[in-house]
RNA sequence: GGCCCUAUCGUCUAUCGGUUAGGACACAAGCUUUUCAAGCUUGGAAGCAGGGUUCGACUCCCUGUAGGGUCACCA
């Protein structure tokens, strides 16, 4: 049962001054999941606004990112490319008594003498939070707070406004770190006659200190290409993503995309931060690839071990690790001997580690192929590596096994 | 420090006044070795503190405590 609402629009609005973030990735995902969950729309906006700070490469990498977990967007717009909208909104508000051009001392050095303030009126604001409820404000302390360097350079207040406006956004999704700018903002739209949208500000994702993620230390790392080049599925991380600081009231936990656009909603948003758990990121990433089809599992499987020590070459072997639990280290002999044979003669092996007991057979073979306690099982090894290789490894075991007795 | 927000197992969370406080990850033990970056079974593990309200509070209110967010001519 979906309640279609066509008029909901939502917004993205990132700075490409850093690459992509993993908490704006839980934040467009929210955003993407209520637009399309409605039938709304999604506007992907780049704040770049700040010209000493933007780089291209980082527009492309959040572009990337986002493209690549399969989050598209509706419309796409820069506001650097909308300089002259806000002139106009500027100029009018000076002309209508509602900013006003302010002499300053310059603080630092590149700071003009000349800025545009807002005439803040002074007044207590209260607004409804989707996550938070009634959030109320004394914006009497904020002052005439600066809004644009020139009518020419707006400032993240203003430009988020007039966006928000024109682009006729219902609903404001964003971080918490958003939320005490949100007076500002209902102040400005005050002042231009704007409606104010429906905000919904999402608890921050924290680390291992409990401290908004930032930077990589030394546990979860923070930009997403990082979990895209370790190899995570796309999948997996928007699966994991949308369980941190929501659930779907059910006791399931395996997404798809289409899914969760299915069941999102904001009555099951959590109000505290969340721990990005990189263990239940692992968890949640091996579900998704139980769900892909065998030759797509075999590839990531091949590509996960490409760097095992048995890839390389013969691997070293434990005497100790090559017999199965307490079995005797002449009757393991028997059955690498014997498994040797069979792959010689390309007979059946699973058929004899049945008969002499599977672990008693299929430990050591597998160990001798890869001298590890935990690889893929005997038989994709054996597929692997080849058959030479194989025999030659099993041989070297029984070598081995041989000089210990 | 001011303002704002938050508070259930180690972690993510369920509970919307009455439950042996449930699940998942992680952890431990056992089983298993063609679901193999595994699987199955079992286990330990939680309501921050103090006041109220109520027949009855994890749940509602207050205070405290702790943690977080934010205080730019950044976004």
């Amino acid at each position: 049962m979906k309640s279609k609402n066509e008029n909901i629009v939502v917004r993205m609005a990132p700075s490409p001054t850093g690459y992509l973030h993993i908490g704006s990735v839980r934040t467009t995902l929210f955003n993407f999941l209520f637009a399309r969950h409605n039938g709304g729309k999604y506007i992907l906006r780049i704040e770049d606004t700040d010209k000493e700070r933007n780089k291209k490469e980082y527009e492309d990498d959040i572009l990337n990112g986002l493209k690549w977990l399969g989050l598209e967007h509706d419309e796409f717009y820069r506001q650097s490319e909308r300089t002259d909208v806000y002139k106009g909104y500027l100029k009018k508000m000076i002309d209508d008594g509602l900013a006003y051009v302010s002499k300053e001392e310059p603080k630092e050095e590149g700071q003009r003498d000349e800025v545009i303030r807002f005439k803040n009126p002074n007044k207590k604001i209260q607004f409804d939070d989707l996550v938070r409820g009634s959030v109320e404000f004394d914006t009497t302390e904020l002052g005439d707070f600066v809004i644009a360097k020139s009518v020419e350079e707006p400032l993240y207040h203003l430009a988020v406004v007039v966006d928000d406006h024109e682009s006729k956004v219902t609903h404001v999704i964003r971080g918490e770190e958003h939320i005490s700018n949100t007076p500002r903002q209902i102040l400005i739209q005050e002042a231009i006659g704007a409606e104010r949208p429906i905000y919904a500000h999402l608890p921050v994702i924290v680390d291992e200190s409990r401290k908004k993620l930032s930077k990589r230390k030394h546990g979860a790392a923070v930009w997403l290409s990082t979990y895209k080049d370790e190899g995570y599925l796309p999948e997996a991380i928007i699966n994991y993503m949308a369980l941190l600081g929501w659930n779907p009231g059910t006791e399931q936990e395996i997404f798809t995309l289409q899914e969760l656009i299915g069941v999102f909603d904001f009555s099951h948003v959590q109000k505290s931060s969340a721990f990005f758990d990189v263990k239940k990121l692992q968890w949640v990433n091996k579900e998704h690839i139980k769900l892909l089809p065998k030759e797509g599992q075999r590839k990531i499987l091949l590509k996960e071990i490409e760097n095992e020590p048995y890839m390389a070459g013969e691997p070293d072997l434990d005497v100790e690790k090559i017999s199965w639990k307490k079995v005797s280290k002449e009757e393991t002999l028997k059955h690498l001997a014997e498994a040797k044979k069979i792959i010689e003669e390309n007979g059946n092996l699973m058929e004899y580690a049945e008969r002499e007991g599977k672990g008693n057979v299929l430990w050591p073979v597998r160990y001798a192929l890869t001298g590890a306690e935990a690889s893929p099982d005997p038989f994709t090894m054996l597929e692997i590596l080849g058959k030479e290789k194989s025999l030659k490894r099993l041989e070297r075991a029984i070598m081995v096994l041989n000089a210990k007795i």
